[in-house]
RNA sequence: GUCCCCUUCGUCUAGAGGCCUAGGACACCGCCCUUUCACGGCGGCGACAGGGGUUCGACUCCCCUAGGGGACGCCA
């Protein structure tokens, strides 16, 4: 048997970091397996569903790589489906029609409130006949009695009591199926053998066993999931800043450094921190996730992003760090290679748009100095140190190596320490952007920039 | 309220009765490296929710309490 896992968002908002993970881990656990992973969009809610969202929760999913073997299958392609296996309980007697009005239902559920019972239907149309022509739901017939079992894989073994469930509501008014319904008879025919899924679908689990028993079907396995709390330890919302997966992409997170985290948050292998996706699909098992739900840590996030910003290849950093330099005005074709501006700004970023904006002034000059420092920097005293080295920048052979000699001379020849050219030059460069070492930041900047900003650095000097 | 579930440093986690003086990581704080800022290296701070059992021995097993979460829709 191949396993088959999948991932069944509803589409009624973007891709948060909790459906990621959940995805994220069925993709994983169907990659580890040689078996197949299938995209499912649950839309049947037609009034919250939008096209947008679908949209949004696909692009997630190829940012992050989670390519799909099957699907997306849209639940309302398959409304005849399902009404084909409701109205077969309707014949087997497996289900049955209520006309209960919404009025008596909510009586009903302040009642048993009042009472400090759970709120459930109490059976009232079981057994009347109701009229097929007037307005009606259809409700399965729940066991009445006994207990379902399941051993949850990441939960062990869980029960509950059939005295604990009532007759859900397989059929709406309006002649649509609802979600227990639909997803049972989805996973039982796309042969989905592992449903994993947020652990606040388990009390909708029981349920979903008894109407697949109806079917005369066997169960999947269950894996339930913990929930991704946010940084407070609260239910994760807008609040605690970003949510959806693309906000990440637009604050300069790389997909490995989101995936990467995401597998971290429980789960965990030996004293590992990282794992590229291989080593994830090599490593990783549903059944060693923790049951407890964890909160959210940006930090951590930064600092896994930082790791791979260092370490990914150059070439793909700069690709992507591209769009960020755009996002400032900045055309990078224009300028020095990026690629070795990469390799010279890496590691001083936490993020692809903080590495465009500390990279910025390559590429253009900067409005201006860091004030502390220009205080600190640019005195009477830094002018002799700053024209004789701009006078032999002037007439240098552009390369690191000569750079550094520029510097080693000046200083030898004024015979003062490094801090009183370096200090000066490099504010006058770089306006107090972190960089590498002057020789190759003035190598990257350019002769005819770095003679430039010498001279206005000159000039804002000799203005205080 | 009822049912289900969870509980190790601030956070993510290791720990499946003696290996625990509870390990790692992020964050934080020092020191070192250093032509700024970083990277890196070294060190420090810091937790078994509480109470009962079981056991020669409990972070690990059982019970209770407390705290937290989820579910209880003609939402998914």
């Amino acid at each position: 048997m191949t396993i088959k896992t999948r991932f069944a968002p509803s589409p009624t908002g973007y891709l948060h970091v909790g459906g990621a993970r959940t995805a994220l881990f069925s993709w994983l656990y169907a990659r580890k397996h040689g078996g197949r992973f299938v995209l499912r969009v649950e839309d049947t809610d037609l009034e919250r569903s939008t096209q947008e969202s679908v949209n949004a929760i696909l692009e997630g999913m190829t940012w992050l790589g989670l390519e799909y073997d099957e699907g997306p299958f849209y639940q309302t392609h398959r409304f005849d489906r399902y009404n084909e296996v409701i109205d077969e309980f309707l014949e087997k007697g497996l289900a049955y029609r209520c006309n209960c009005p919404k009025e008596r239902l909510e009586t009903l559920r302040e009642e048993q409130m009042k009472r400090k019972e759970k709120p459930r239907y109490d059976g009232h149309c079981r057994d009347k006949h109701v009229d097929p022509d007037e307005p009606h739901v259809i409700r399965f017939r729940n066991p009445v009695d006994g207990v379902v079992v399941f051993e949850d894989m990441v939960r062990g073994k869980v029960a509950f009591q059939n005295s604990e469930l009532d007759d859900l509501i397989i059929r709406r008014t309006d002649g649509s199926p609802t979600y227990n319904l639909t997803v049972v008879v989805d996973d039982l025919d796309m042969g989905i053998t592992h449903v994993i899924r947020g652990d606040d679908h388990v009390n909708n689990t029981p349920r979903q066993i008894n109407l697949l028993r109806a079917m005369g079907a066997e169960p999947p396995k269950y894996s339930h999931v913990p929930m991704i709390l946010g940084d407070d330890g609260a239910r994760l919302s807008k609040r605690h800043g970003a949510v959806s997966v693309m906000q990440y992409r637009e604050q300069g997170i790389l997909p490995e450094a989101l995936l990467n985290y995401l597998v971290r948050l429980g789960w965990s292998h030996e004293d590992r921190e990282h794992f590229t996706v291989d080593e994830m699909i090599e490593l990783f098992d549903i059944e060693d996730v923790n049951k407890a739900a964890s909160a959210f840590n940006t930090e951590k996030l930064l600092w896994l992003n930082q790791h791979y910003i260092k370490s990914e290849p150059a070439e793909r950093i700069a690709h992507l760090l591209s769009v960020h330099m755009g996002d400032l005005g900045i055309d990078p074709a224009v300028g020095p290679d990026l690629v070795e501006v990469v390799e010279a700004q890496r590691e001083r970023a936490k993020t692809l748009v903080e590495l465009a904006e500390i990279s910025a002034f390559y590429y253009k000059d900067f409005d201006g100095y860091n004030e502390k420092s220009a205080k600190k920097a640019f005195k009477e005293a830094a002018i002799e140190p700053l024209e004789k080295v701009k006078a032999k920048l002037a007439d240098v052979e552009w390369q690191r190596e000569a750079l550094h000699g520029c510097i080693k001379q000046t200083v030898e020849e004024l015979d003062i320490g490094m801090g009183k050219l370096g200090m000066p030059l490099r504010l006058a460069v770089t306006g107090g952007s972190p960089a590498p070492d002057l020789d190759l930041t003035l190598y990257l900047i350019g002769r005819e920039a770095t003679l430039r900003r010498i001279d206005k650095a000159l000039e804002y000097i000799r203005q205080q």
